[in-house]
DNA sequence: GATGTGAGTTGCGAAATGAAACCATCTCTG
DNA sequence: CAGAGATGGTTTCATTTCGCAACTCACATC
């Protein structure tokens, strides 16, 4: 299967990938959500080639994850910017920074620091069950076909 | 620069995802949480040809992500299984499930449902603040270097 | 001996990537 | 006004990766 037929699946993690599964689309993601929004700064502090940052932003706009706006004309020039479905995204990307710090660390610490603003501690996300609030164990979970599975699919396990 | 030499960068998520980040690893490790650990079950759920499927378990089990144990002998058969490490990437997956589930929802409802012991509730992960507990907004959380950040590339910005 | 099964490996054409050069607009400087 | 930056892409082309099918290998079963 070629992976740009992926986004046929049953399943909310190879649609998600589908739009954002990209090597290249991610570290765009990260960089708009430290404020990068122009082209160059695209390109410069991901290191990704300028084709591949033209290209990918185009999709990430197509997918409505960025919005490309005018800001300013005479040349008209313009920035990308997260939409609400791209800030939605904010779980995906601070749980990667918590397993990067968690596994990768070289004994230096952690690249950049998350303070919340509301307790002023320096903080990482921490998933809980959007019920009743208890932390997240895999094994306290189960999982189950949804109305949305399709049957065959879900047959086949 | 190409993607092979991005875990130089000096940042978690370009860390993680020189691990994590390609595409069809993720949906190798989306069946691994879902408790499939033979090879052929790889290829056959992800759709993944073999050869890939072959090379990315390999990555995932040098990274440690993975671990390649015998489960029987004559013939010698293995199985792929998360190790703890594997395991803490739940938060990413979850988040994700929740992101696909959001955005892509075309009407028939989850692919898959997640209910909580605990509560016995259908849930999603919620992140929040690991030190005070309070639900996450991007906008209550300010950014800063860290320790492990590299003053050269912090300065760039 | 023939056939089957599981787990890969190999070969090859097609597609994607990466680096650099090129282009188009507009502004600023002398 | 000519020429030299900014800025934001597009094009070109060699290299790398993908995707598919066929093949191998080790054992088991009929």
């Amino acid at each position: 299967m070629k992976w740009s037929e992926i986004d046929g699946q049953t399943c909310s993690i190879a649609r998600a990938l589908s739009e954002v599964g990209d090597r290249w689309t991610m570290l765009l993601l990260r960089e708009a959500f430290l404020r990068t929004r122009r082209f160059g700064d695209f390109v410069e502090r991901t290191g990704a080639a300028r084709n591949l940052v033209a290209d990918r932003l185009q999709k990430l706009v197509d997918a409505e994850i960025l919005e490309r706006r005018a800001y300013q004309q005479n040349p008209e020039r313009h920035e990308y910017r997260l939409t609400e479905k791209g800030r939605d995204l904010y779980p995906v990307m601070m749980s990667l920074v918590r397993w990067g710090d968690r596994w990768h660390d070289d004994g230096s610490g952690r690249p950049v620091e998350h303070i919340h603003r509301g307790c002023g501690h320096v903080m990482h996300a921490e998933p809980v069950c959007s019920e009743c609030g208890e932390s997240l164990d895999p094994h306290e979970v189960e999982v189950r076909a949804g109305p949305g599975m399709d049957p065959t699919s879900f047959a086949r396990r």
